[in-house]
DNA sequence: TCCTCGTATGAAATCGATTCCATCATACCC
DNA sequence: GGGTATGATGGAATCGATTTCATACGAGGA
């Protein structure tokens, strides 16, 4: 493996010489660069980026801390960082806490040790631990889809709309009591979701149950089992709102399994989209976030951050989450509670 | 930010002797351990891994290189891999190649100059030049899920026997003409599941039409008009072998918007199955891959090479790709055609 | 008593680059 | 002809760790 040295010597100039034509800075007459070149060609060189990081203090890599790749919501976000990070010639270390602090705050340490560039961070919870360590060390970071008690560069949808419009759109249909099923308390996603859920019945003039309002976390599981509590609710809600994608998915299998049909018994919107890729005929109606286009809005915020422009105020950028009404939430309720939800409920709690 | 001369100053010691605490490495008196990790803690020291990597020439970083992280296949794997490599103390750096090989080589370059200590590498195409480029650095690798000309540690999913598997299947429900919407030619994946698809013809003594095997890529696109090729053909099949996911919903896509019925007017298999958490009622009959656990095996597989048994001979490790029967192959056929599809054929060409 | 060996520690070289500073032409201007 | 930019290059320090080598001490064996 030649290094700079050998480069130089091979071409008759200083190690100096060599670094100012990789890096194409401060002077090199012409025919010295084609020199140097012509060495670098010769031997195959290659400059060791450690060394470079060390030295300059620049590793052109940022850490990408998500809660969870396998989710595709997430996924298309780190698809969309890493083109917009590889645009630029850096890289991206992946790191999945599954909403773990403790692993989110022992990948942030490790990636600090490895003195990546800027940090997209997804945070696991409302704390700003993490954040505040990241940010004494003086590297730059944007915080991702969720807010944290302290002001930060932020890029998120708008979950407090988005959830006002699937609301809205289910009142529309004719629906009083719609049930949300919540994630985390502590993720604001979670609690800004039921936001805009009461403030769409507000201004519908409703008075919120709150045994309507379930918070569990972002699973099958928790959707699985809130959609079944909230079935067993003597009057049982005519609508269901999942506030992500997983959520929604565990309580459409709780339904199946109870023998609910969707959207004929109960309506069902979700927040969070699926890929078009995975999916034949998109059944769920939803608030589709923008997830490549966040990811890549919140990397190129990084990058420039990066590239100096620390004088700039702090950014928040909201990105508004579109509604996309499909067939769950189709069926039309009157007033009174659909027969067949009852007619559910009872047999679902034998 | 503390640099270990510091900790070395403040425990009154020499910075070799820190580095010893740190790296748990040579002799340390129980009481100077001590008093180094006292001053560690107070300044809260962190080692930086660039100077470490230079000198030590290891990054405990692994590069992944696959096509694109978007494939809730490859999301998978990506997933087992991080896990494997975490539970070691290792990151791992993410690179999409799209299924270009400039980008892969590109991306092999840039993570060799960052010294990764080992890749897991999906090849783009059946060329081996990126690998032996990775070898002749001696940086163990993986090749991941496809085969490359050269042997080379491998970890795979059986795709002859995959697609064996779900081709007699279909020949067990009565389908003899069997169409596959193949993916890119030089892809081992795909011609190796075209060869299962031939053994199984073979041995049900069926002779195969040619026009009946196509090769695109791996994208919905792809399906989308390779379905609408082989329908239009006179007969047309009663059955098609989609050779991965995507290729599998956009030929789905194909064929409701033809108006052709899955399975009643044709059946329909693929190669590679959608997670639990993305579907509520799995619909596609399937040749599953243990996607996670494939991935974890391989990290394993490299971590185990960098740990040093270099001498062992070169592994190609197969897992066996599950059949998964459901919906979209569940109509049985008779020997004659399915007069639906001649419909559905017509309407098509006009 | 002397030698050896195991334990404990420090000094200094090293990894492979960048960067600061000094040096030296050459050209230009007065 | 002397002073001064400007361009071009090299030497050496530096980044922050690891690692090699030398040294020193105390215990144990001959």
């Amino acid at each position: 493996m030649p290094t700079i040295y050998y480069v130089a010597k091979h071409a008759g100039v200083a190690p100096a010489t060599v670094s100012r034509v990789i890096n194409d800075s401060g002077y090199v007459a012409g025919e010295t660069r084609e020199r140097v070149e012509r060495a670098i060609a010769a031997l195959g060189y290659a400059p060791n980026r450690l060394a470079q990081g060390l030295r300059s203090k620049q590793t052109q890599t940022l850490g990408l801390i998500l809660t969870d790749i396998t989710n595709p919501f997430w996924t298309t976000v780190a698809r969309g960082v890493e083109d917009a990070a590889s645009k630029a010639g850096f890289s991206v270390v992946l790191c999945n806490t599954d909403e773990s602090q403790a692993k989110q705050d022992q990948y942030a340490r490790l990636l600090l040790q490895k003195q990546v560039d800027g940090f997209v961070l997804v945070p696991a919870c409302n704390d700003a631990e993490t954040v505040t360590r990241i940010r004494e060390r003086g590297v730059p970071l944007v915080v991702f889809d969720r807010r944290v008690p302290i002001p930060v560069d932020t890029v998120r949808g708008d979950s407090e709309g988005g959830a006002h419009s699937l609301v809205r759109h289910l009142l529309a249909q004719g629906h009083r009591r719609i049930a949300v099923l919540g994630g985390a308390r502590e993720v604001s996603t979670a609690t800004d979701r039921v936001a805009g859920y009461r403030r769409a019945m507000g201004e519908a003039g409703l008075t919120v149950d709150p045994a309507l309002i379930l918070y569990r976390d972002f699973t099958l599981a928790a959707g699985d089992e809130m959609a079944s509590l909230v079935l067993a609710l003597d009057p049982a809600p005519t609508a269901l709102f999942a506030v992500n994608n997983f959520i929604a998915i565990g309580a459409l299998r709780a339904l199946r399994d109870a023998g609910v049909r969707v959207p004929e018994d109960v309506a069902m919107v979700a927040f969070d989209d699926l890929p078009q890729a995975m999916v034949v005929e998109p059944f769920l109606t939803v608030a589709a976030q923008p997830a490549y286009q966040m990811g890549h809005q919140a990397t190129e915020l990084l990058l420039a951050r990066l590239a100096g422009d620390k004088s700039d105020k702090i950014l928040e950028i909201i990105l508004p989450a579109q509604l996309v009404v499909r067939r769950s939430s189709s069926h039309k309720v009157g007033p009174s509670l659909n027969p067949f939800v009852k007619d559910v409920e009872l047999s679902h709690q034998n």
